[in-house]
RNA sequence: GUCGCCUUCGUCUAUCGGUUAGGACCCAAGGUUUUCAUCCUUGUAAGAGGAGUUCGAUUCUCCUAGGCGAUACCA
């Protein structure tokens, strides 16, 4: 068995492509098959280099291995000319000399007459030979219907009349895609062609040139689109649609495996699938036939979940592209790992993580000034505190959680009072887990030093 | 226009003819908590519409509507 992704390098990995990837992916490794990476490059006018590379970055950041490959359609060029020579040579193809501007004008009035817009096969049978201004066309069957049994939407029939001979090779002699995909599927043994069902109105014409070729048929598998908000076709404008645009917006990559795998895919009630579950509980039959909507609060609460569960080992491994991206040095201070046990609860991305760790390793310039003139304004609980600190023996959270509750205690108000302010004095911005812990963390030094600042901040 | 595919809470989904139509996200309420977050409890919310088939349809068939896709010398 093996399944392959096929992407053409005209853009970045996207989040439907990935999850196309991730579906074959996961049923060659469930079927202890192979999964081949192949690069669709034969639009020589679209491809780059540059697309290639974030494909294969995208795939190595979400961890999808493949077997095989990566392969490239433009290496192959010999044998496809090799199998368009011989379609032509047992008649079943054509050369056909028709001009961009007479098939447009075809068009045109085919779909004014309200028929379908198709070729009318007018050089079918003119017995053209070749020359440089001339496509190859395939000559499709003209009746019957062509049906197969996709494994996820079941019977699919098209009536060859609906299909018209289409080209497999420009003038320039490229092959087209229709032609590449039947021949490099073939030649690789793709037993599952597992792919967007935006290719179904093609599959008529592959399984037509696969007959003309008397090679075997794969197994089809449409996987409904992914749709955005709106239920459209997911797009730049319904915001990011690159998978690594997730990885710089802070989401773990097992997070947005599991948050695609389970669009359009479910196995019960089940949510929260480790790669492993993936691998094991995959099945094509389980797959819908609707498209879905991308839903980010979804995604959001999935990577808290692998956040809160992840160990801070695992974390800091993701968390060091973003420090360095951000020149965030955690060297002078408090040791990352428990600086990270204590935002795992309170992080939805790693980029919130990153925010959160800030305070321990940097100064910050200034006070939140809404919150400063609120919580500031009444000088006498940090008073209070810094002089008790200051007495303290050991500067350990529990210690410094009594003397928090002392001073609510001497001054006869709640521990929000004390310890808001505290808050804000240590981050600058409010956002901070357990104030104990944060003021261990910082240090007595540094913890009385912001404390003196916010002392002296002028409401 | 034509052809193809699709249609359960706002969103992702379960249901393989008989259920008070279940779960998750979101939202709301309550509890725990030193704010927030976490955690716990509860709640709101769905079978596109119409015909059949059947003792019984969300589930099977047909029609309509809507959505998406394809109609390229793109893939």
């Amino acid at each position: 068995m093996k399944s392959r992704f096929a992407p053409s390098p005209t853009g970045c990995l996207h989040i439907g492509g990935a999850r196309t990837a991730l579906f074959a992916w996961a049923w060659a490794k469930k079927q202890k098959g192979s999964f081949v990476l192949r690069i669709e490059d034969t639009d020589v006018e679209r491809s780059t280099q540059k697309s290639v590379d974030a494909i294969l970055d995208g795939m190595n950041w979400l961890g999808l291995d493949y077997d095989e490959g990566p392969f490239y359609q433009t290496q192959h060029f010999e044998r496809y000319k090799a199998v368009i020579r011989q379609l032509l040579d047992e008649g079943k193809s054509y050369y056909c000399e028709c001009s961009k501007e007479r098939l447009s004008n075809l068009r045109e009035e085919l779909i004014a007459k309200g028929e379908k817009a198709m070729y009318d096969g007018c050089c079918r049978n003119k017995g053209l030979s070749f020359d440089h201004h001339k496509v190859v066309r395939f000559k499709n069957p003209t009746n019957g219907v062509v049906v197969f049994n996709d494994a996820v939407k079941g019977k699919i029939s098209i009536a060859n009349k609906e299909l018209d001979d289409l080209i497999i090779a420009r003038t320039d002699g490229m092959p087209t895609y229709n032609l590449t995909v039947v021949v490099d599927d073939h030649d690789m043994g793709i037993t599952h062609v597992i792919r967007g069902d935006d290719h179904i109105n093609n599959t008529p014409r592959q399984i037509n040139l696969y007959q003309a070729l008397n090679w075997n048929l794969p197994e089809f598998s449409h996987l409904p689109m992914i749709l955005g908000s709106d239920g459209a076709r997911l797009s730049k404008r319904h915001g990011a649609v690159s998978v690594m645009a997730y990885r710089d917006a802070g989401f773990l990559p097992e997070a947005l495996l599991n948050y695609l795998v389970r669009l359009g895919w479910s196995h019960g009630d089940k949510e929260v699938f480790s790669l492993d579950e993936i691998v094991s509980l995959f099945d094509l039959k389980d797959i819908n036939k609707a498209p879905a909507s991308f839903n980010e609060e979804k995604l959001l609460w999935l990577n808290q979940e692998y956040i809160k569960n992840a160990t801070p080992e695992y974390l800091i491994k993701h968390l060091e592209w973003y420090l360095n991206n951000q020149e965030i040095s955690t060297h002078n201070g408090p040791a990352l790992v428990l600086v990270v046990e204590s935002l795992q609860q309170r992080s939805k991305t790693l980029l919130e993580m990153v925010e959160g760790l800030k305070m321990f390793y940097q100064d910050f310039d200034v006070f939140d000034e809404e919150l400063a003139n609120k919580q500031f304004q009444d000088k006498v609980p940090l008073k209070a505190l810094v002089k008790k600190l200051k007495q303290l023996d050991t500067w350990k959270s529990d210690e410094i959680k009594i003397i928090i509750k002392q001073v609510c205690d001497e001054l006869g108000i709640g521990f929000g009072k004390v310890g808001q302010p505290f808050r804000l004095a240590l981050s600058g911005n409010g956002n901070a887990g357990n104030i104990d812990t944060v003021a261990e963390l910082i240090g007595e030094e540094t913890t009385l030093k912001r404390l003196d600042r916010a002392i002296k901040y002028e409401c």
